[in-house]
Formats: C-alpha cells, structure tokens, sequence
DNA sequence: AAGCTAGCGGAGGGGTGCCTCCGGATGCAA
DNA sequence: TTGCATCCGGAGGCACCCCTCCGCTAGCTT
C-alpha cells in the first residue's frame, strides 16, 4: 500500500527552500548514524555536528528529540516495506524468507530506536500498519500454499524473527544458521 | 557447576562491617530495580536515594557504573543458573524446554544491562561460561536422545531463544505460543 | 538587481548527573 | 567501656547537554 505517498502528518514536514532542504536531510542522515552509534540517548549537539549544521537548525526542523527519531524511523520502514514488491514473483516460501532476511537486516540496527518509539506513539502504530502491509500478504500466500503453518499469525512470525535482530551475532552465518532453525519452525512441514 | 561458591573476583567485594554489608545489599538491589526502570542510564544518585544511603556510599562500594551493572547481573545469573539441577528427573526434551522457559522470563528484565556488558567484559564472559554449564548438558541429553537436531549449538539455541525476550510481549500466552514455534524449529522431527 | 523573508548559527542560561573529599558517626575488639 | 579503624553522608566543583533567542545570511521572486 501507498508507494512513496504520504505518511500521516504527525510528524516533522520537510522544508521548501533549497538550503532547508539540504540540512534537514543531512540532519536526518546523522541522526540514523548517532543513534545507531551511541543509542537513542546520543547527544543532540553531536547529532547537528555531525550534519554540519547549527544546533538551532536542528532544533528548529525537529522540535524534540521524538521528532527525530521518527523521521529517521519513517525512512527505514519505507525502504523496507517497498522492498516487498520485487518479491512477487519468487515462489511463496522463497519470498517470504527472503524478505525476512531483510527484515532482520533493517531491524538490526533499530534497536534503540524501537526502545523509544514503542509506548504512545502514533507513527509507530502506522509505521507498523506500513511493515504488515507489506509482509503480511507474503506469509498468506505461503500459508495458502500449504508451506507455512497456519496455527500461527503474521504478528507471531514477527516477533519471532525480530527478537533474532536483537541479539549480537559474532559471524553473519551463524546469525542466518539461526533464522533457518526458525524458520524451519515455521514450516507447515514441522511437527 | 559452582553451586554458591565464588564467582572470578573481578567486582567489589561484599564488605565485612554489618552495616556496610547493609547498605551494599541495598544498593544492588535498589540498582536492579532502577536499572529494570529506567534503562541502563539511570542516574546513579537515583539509586542512592532508593537505597536510603548517601552518594558517597555508593561510590565507595561501586566505584564505576559498570562495576554495580556487574553486581546487579551476576546475582541473577547465580540464580539462573542454579535453578537447573532441580531438572534433572525430567525427560530430556521437557527438561530442555522447561529451562529454556526460565531464562526467557530471566533476561526479559535485563536487556539493558546485557547492552551495557556486551562490550569486552570479563564479567560477562564468565557468566556466560556460567549459564552455559548450567543449560548445554540439558541441551546435550536431549541430542543425544534424538529429540532435538543435531546440527546446531547450545549457542544457536542461546540466541535464538533470547532474541524473543527482547520482543515486547502484549500478552504472556502469544510469547508462548511464539516460544513453541521457535522450539519446533529445534526438534529433531522438524524437516 | 534588489528586496523580502525563510532560514541559519551559536552564545549562553538553566538544569542534571558525575564524582571527590572530608568531618562526623558507628561497629567491633579488647 | 573505651578507642580506633572503618564507614557514612552530602556539599560542591565540574562537565555535559538541553533549548531559546536574536542578529545575520542567503534563497527566491519580480
């Protein structure tokens, strides 16, 4: 759903002005690199030190620190979510798991992010609308297909998978080793 | 192994007067409670306070934040971990299963603080050793007893169970119910 | 080219947490 | 009981971060 239209308006809008434009960008560029180095709790100073831009110009496109993480988080969930569609032709099974591999993939750095945004926010409600929308047909067509338990739901299959992003893999084969024995858990197949 | 013996002596030491001992025993315990709180960044004066005890006190005893993240983390494991030799009479799939149950319900309260010790900790890799002598002979029992494959780790299981306890479970029953998938993935009948 | 206005930067006041330091209190041994 | 070594508490200096405010800069329009 909705290609690269509108996001709920709930959040920071970019800016007109050519130079604005650019900031605003550069601010949200180094916010993802702040977070995903220090945190959620990385400093705000760092943050416009690392765009090249005064405080008061990251202060005056994201009001509060929310703000930010927000406009990072829209941006990853969208390059996810579109990332669905070039699956369609792949199997059911092949394409589910291939998305869930970029699914770990995006999730992994988001961690802190995610921290944040999960109590009371409304662009995290649309934003996980947006993912769903996105995975969710692929689980079906693979539970029609008669390859993917169906005693189980999308939200379960999420979490399982998420969790795995969580954990510090020393060796990205051992990280996929470990998705393929969830995976196998998922298999219509299993039990 | 090690039922309540000492752990490597790389963290403060239990001190010797009654009432130093006293306000030691305080301060871990207000920590975990801060700590499960308010993240890893709780403020350390915080703790103090919940104590009943001056800041000063604290630092004598923890000179470092690290040093009572360590206090805090190595209690519990000493818990998890010895809470598997009362397992033993179990069948092995039921015994693997029944300790995997409680290390979820462990570390969905210390994510955190594992953040924090992930890092070049020698605490951390000796309570590793420590939760791994406790569950890979369950792990082990039940290979060999051809119910779980063969072809993956205690590790693999490690991370793939611990990965669901960073997820925030709305209700306990679907945190099972993913458990059970992730569990399925593991048995030898899968595939 | 000139003017208007959106946008910029960063100084600075306020707040919070970190950690040290030392005079006073208190458990413990004799 | 007495004396001393241990331990206590919290004031205070320091560092860092948050956020506002306003004089200046520079896109954009005509």
């Amino acid at each position: 759903m909705t290609s690269a239209g509108q996001m709920p308006e709930v959040f920071a809008q970019r800016p007109k002005r050519a130079d604005a434009r650019r900031n605003y960008d550069a601010l949200v560029a180094a916010a993802r690199d702040a977070f995903a180095e220090n945190g959620a709790a990385a400093s705000l100073e760092d943050v416009a030190r690392r765009a090249g831009v005064g405080i008061g110009t990251l202060y005056r496109n994201f009001p509060t620190r929310r703000h930010l993480f927000e406009a990072v988080y829209v941006e990853e969930v969208r390059a996810l979510s579109s990332s669905a569609a070039d699956l369609a032709e792949l199997p059911p099974w092949d394409a589910l798991v291939a998305w869930l591999h970029r699914f770990v993939a995006y999730v992994a750095t988001k961690r802190a992010l995610a921290e944040q945004l999960l109590h009371d926010s409304e662009i995290f409600t649309s934003c996980r609308t947006e993912i769903y929308a996105a995975g969710e047909p692929l689980m079906h067509r693979a539970q029609s297909a008669g390859v993917v338990r169906d005693d189980i739901g999308f939200d379960d299959v999420v979490r399982l998978i998420s969790g795995l992003t969580m954990a510090q893999f020393p060796a990205p084969e051992q990280r996929d080793r470990v998705l393929g024995v969830a995976l196998d858990g998922l298999r219509a197949s299993a039990r």
